[in-house]
DNA sequence: TTTTGAGTTGTTCGA
DNA sequence: GTCGAACAACTCAAA
């Protein structure tokens, strides 16, 4: 059983396949960095991805098997354990990422040609993206259309639970997990992650539970208020597998809320992630080019020095800041800010939204290659199904819209804390005496804003003018 | 083949 | 303060 991002014991159907054949299995997993090219897991992702392998082996271990860690390039790294082993057979289950389709074909040729067995399965995705075609037999580019399609027509089936009768052997001595590399150390920048976040198969069904059990009712309004608990915050457990979109869509079924407001607009979240996913696959390209032409003769003329104020929190728009200081520090940002956030680096400071990803894919703990390149390209207005290029979004209405106390500013930008509700999303039109009582400094304590929005906004529009006619 | 209806998340302006 | 319209035109998906 070769685990990739599906660290997980239940509803694992290549687990459940392997365990059915009654054969002793052995369980491996493979770090490999060779493959991925520049998509090689970024920082916060690989803190995670250690924990989660550190709990898929305390549960192995559990069933009387282990987690043989190996590193290298899969295309050897597998046809070597199974020469050492001597196991007649791999089961995986499948991955979407141009660069692992690739080299899991290649894996999958080797292992035939030398008379092994391999056989991969879906255990990530409630719709294999070549499922679902439109009635021309077109991938689906529009959202709704899609998501329609696929509550009619793909229903999951029932999560199965973990295999009843399981002969786990132990395999070959791998690499020690502490040997991976996968933690920070020096310096140790991962002590807001630890604070926030528990990876494990366990603590994903947790996350669930406590999600159902008290917020998915008032989801429809609460999700869009970063300074409340409103989200299920699962994103990063999905993204390793620790859970199946299938668990997630049945127990909410289960709790028979799936019919509420709460209920339908957050299963029509796991169906933008079955979506992302849709579109990468049948557009490979998509997180490395335009999936509209036309904005390749975009004039992206934002530099470094925005950028670096974008990536630090220092943009002086307290709620773009306080979603980037919140992201650095717990390797997550809140949805909405996501697009504040989105939307300022590329109609603000005209900066390339592949920059914005790429700190993205660094930084978050659920970084995802579809979820990440789909949803910043529907940011920027040149995805599919993606933005009217009108939709630009102000971060002072923004705030004042979805923290309107300013909880959210207050907790992440400290030097703020002494300001009202009517200023802490615009400090700058506080008048000096209000700064002065709230200890604000502007220049100095906080930034001044780097550039004016309203001339930004004009700006962007006649920008997008600009690259409009000819598609 | 042609037609028709529709398309995540917003902002601004003027009445 | 509130509300509706304008912001473009295009492409998608299905009838």
């Amino acid at each position: 059983m070769w685990f990739r991002q599906d660290l997980r014991l239940g509803d694992n159907p290549a687990l459940l396949a392997a365990a059915a054949t009654g054969a002793p299995v052995i369980c491996a997993y493979v770090l490999d960095d060779v493959s991925p090219g520049v998509w090689k897991r970024g920082g916060a992702s690989r803190w995670w991805l250690h924990h989660s392998l550190a709990s898929l082996d305390r549960d192995l271990k559990r069933q009387g098997g282990a987690l043989t860690l190996l590193a290298g390039d899969a295309r050897d790294v597998i046809p070597a354990l199974v020469r050492k082993t001597g196991a007649r057979a791999v089961y995986w289950n499948r991955r979407y990422e141009p660069w692992a389709r690739t080299r899991d074909e290649a894996v999958k040729r080797t292992l035939k040609q030398g008379g092994i067995e391999a056989r991969s399965f879906n255990g990530s995705l409630i719709v294999e993206p070549w499922d679902i075609p439109t009635k021309t037999g077109a991938p689906y580019k529009v959202f709704t259309p899609f998501w329609k399609a696929l509550q009619a027509g793909h229903a999951p089936s029932e999560p199965a639970g973990r295999p009843a009768r399981l002969n786990l052997i132990k395999g070959p001595h791998g690499d020690a997990l502490e040997d991976l590399d996968l933690l920070p150390q020096s310096p140790d920048w991962a002590g807001g992650l630890r604070e926030h976040w528990t990876p494990g198969e366990e603590a994903a069904h947790d996350r669930l539970a406590g999600f159902i059990a008290n917020r998915i009712e008032a989801y429809a309004g609460t999700r869009n208020l970063p300074g409340r608990h409103g989200t299920s915050r699962l994103s990063p457990h999905l993204h390793f597998g620790e859970i199946s979109p299938r668990q997630v869509w049945h127990r909410v079924r289960q709790s028979g809320l799936a019919a509420s407001d709460g209920g339908r607009t957050y299963l029509s979240e796991i169906g933008w992630r079955e979506f992302s996913y849709n579109l990468l696959y049948h557009f490979p390209d998509l997180p490395d080019a335009n999936f509209q032409p036309r904005f390749d003769r975009f004039e992206w003329t934002g530099g470094p020095a925005q950028l670096k104020a974008w990536t630090r929190g220092q943009t002086g728009y307290p709620i773009v800041d306080a979603g980037m200081r919140e992201l650095w520090r717990t390797g997550w940002m809140h949805n909405r800010v996501r697009m504040i956030a989105a939307s300022f680096l590329v109609k603000d400071l005209f900066i390339d939204w592949r920059q914005g990803e790429a700190w993205f894919w660094d930084t978050l703990v659920d970084a995802d290659l579809a979820s990440n390149a789909a949803s910043w390209q529907w940011s920027a207005g040149s995805g599919a199904d993606a933005a009217p290029y009108f939709r630009i979004f102000n971060p002072v209405t923004q705030g004042e819209k979805f923290d309107p106390d300013g909880d959210y500013v207050r907790k992440w930008i400290p030097e703020l804390h002494g300001l009202g509700a009517k200023q802490i999303h615009a400090p700058w039109t506080a008048d000096s005496a209000e700064l002065a009582r709230a200890g604000v400094r502007l220049g100095t304590d906080y930034p001044e804003p780097v550039v004016d929005h309203a001339e930004a906004r004009k700006a962007a529009l006649a920008a997008f003018e600009k690259i409009k006619d000819a598609a």
